[in-house]
RNA sequence: GGAGAGAUGGCUGAGUGGUCGAAAGCGCUCGCCUCGAAAGCGAGUGGGUGGGUAGCCCCCGCCCCGUGAGUUCGAAUCUCACUCUCUCCGCCA
């Protein structure tokens, strides 16, 4: 969420940013029209509401004076009425501007390039280039389902499409790649870490930015308010919420494992095959609160961190920044560490490293005294994943593939596999 | 699921329908004292928001005592609904 009185000063810095995203910018002046008519009849009213204030506190007096107050309680009944009845205009036209806010994406930051979708966004480094097989590489599904560890069939007779049963040492992977993840930010990069409820309410969604704008994308409870966490950024972020923070709290880990969510509506037909694109998916999720002026290095740092498990892993990854017209919704400045894989023949998504700056904070309302006694401002949040385990477990299967149809088990994995160093049939 | 108790400022904890935004204590900040510290003493310490002035340095107002409705000239105080916490019973991973 935007702060409205930065969006009534300088609209067109609003407008500009929305551009930049490929995005309307007729709300914003609705915006302002809606938010001047609000301040119109607050300040109406409180004029009335003052005047009650004063004439019940005379009428207090009054009868303490055993006087008369018949008159002024008659025409404070009046009075009364009018208040009421422009409360609930005032409430109306709240809800109007609080549902644009809501609406509105962050501002990119301006280091972020101009682009209007994906195509455009700007690839920033490389790790390692990708091995060369001398034999015809396998796609994931199709090594799992060889080996026995990855079975799509009776997952679906379980559940339906997008889901997957992992079994051994297949499941095992999943396991030792969790157990890595987190060991690896808690020990070597400072996170700490928690395990989360995944069902959260409405007032978690709206906080982390999910709601209400994307609510097709998430799996709902029937008859509760609990959504199933499409990311541990929406738990972990509103750990937080509606409290104010030292400023020596600052800055604040976290690293979360959690299942992930996802209705994936409107992406019937893509990634059907496979680990990429689950309703249910495993992920290691790292989430900071800093202090504003830090948040962009905290970044760079938060990128690094998820970059490690990949180079750890051997997984040769590309990290890419996106343009504006692919930053997200609730993100200042995004990006994706994406893992070289063999069978899409590119690089994919496996992280995601985002600055919110404010955006996130000032909805959940998080905020620090920047020192003892000083007026609360809201934190800046991030998150990224680090990483996610379905997509390293397909990356891990396709880049350590035999010729044999074999799997080799990355040597840093290899003390949470028991020792094992090979999947074979 | 049944019965009961409760929800007040960073924390603990008072509170009669009428100067209660709220006593007191703790904590915190500043000052005095001290070579320094502690103790002691003194002062100050909530969050929003609208307007004035202009950018939170001030001034005026409005709102906030779990949330939302209601009664009243006036509600932290009365009524209703909801949420959460605690205790007991039942059920249960």
């Amino acid at each position: 969420m935007l702060d409205i009185k930065k969006i009534r000063e300088n609209p067109e810095l609003v407008k500009d940013s929305l551009t930049r995203r490929g995005e309307d910018t007729g709300i914003v002046d609705t915006l302002i029209l809606h938010d001047e008519e609000r301040r119109r009849l607050v300040y109406e009213v409180e004029k009335l509401k003052q005047r009650r204030n004063e004439v019940s506190n005379e009428i207090a007096e009054m009868k303490r004076k055993g006087q008369d107050t018949k008159g002024a309680i008659l025409e404070m009944r009046q009075v009364g009425e009018r208040i009421k009845e422009m409360d609930n205009a005032i409430r109306q036209i709240e809800r109007k501007v609080n549902d644009i806010l809501l609406s509105i994406p962050n501002i990119p930051h301006e280091s972020v390039p101009y682009g209007k979708d994906e195509s455009e966004n700007v690839e920033v480094r490389r790790w390692e280039e990708p091995e060369s097989f001398d034999f015809e590489p396998k796609p994931h599904w199709e090594i799992g389902a060889n080996l026995g560890i990855l079975d799509f069939e009776r997952a679906a007779k379980i559940s339906g499409a997008r889901f997957t049963v992992f079994r051994g040492a297949g499941a095992r992977l999943c396991r030792a790649l969790i157990a890595f993840m987190i060991d690896l930010h808690t020990s070597e990069h400072g996170y700490t870490e928690v395990y989360p409820p995944v069902l959260v309410n409405t007032e978690s969604m709206i906080g982390t930015g999910q709601l209400p704008k994307f609510a097709e994308d998430m799996f709902k409870c029937e008859g509760t308010d609990y959504y199933l966490a499409p990311t541990a950024e929406v738990p972990v972020t509103n750990l937080y919420r509606d409290e104010i923070l030292s400023h020596d709290d600052l800055p604040i880990y976290h690293v979360a494992y959690t299942p992930c969510f996802r209705a994936e509506a409107g992406s019937a037909g893509r990634d059907t095959r496979g680990l990429i694109r689950q309703h249910q998916f495993d992920k290691v999720e790292l989430v900071k609160f800093v202090k504003p002026e830090t948040s962009y290095d905290e970044l760079e740092k938060l990128v690094n961190n998820a970059e490690e498990v990949l180079k750890r892993l051997g997984l040769p990854y590309r990290v890419v920044m996106m343009c504006t017209g692919d930053v997200g919704f609730t993100a200042a400045k995004k990006y994706d560490p994406e893992v070289w894989m063999p069978s899409y023949g590119k690089y994919v998504e496996i992280s995601s490293c985002s600055n919110f700056e404010d955006f996130q904070a000032r909805r959940a309302n998080i905020r620090y005294r920047p020192r003892p006694g000083a007026k609360p401002e809201y934190v800046h949040t991030l998150n990224g994943s680090g990483v996610a385990i379905g997509r390293t477990v397909a990356a891990i299967l396709e880049n350590y593939q035999e010729a044999d149809g074999s799997v080799v088990i990355p040597e840093a994995l290899r003390p949470y596999m028991g020792g094992l160093e090979r999947i074979e049939a």
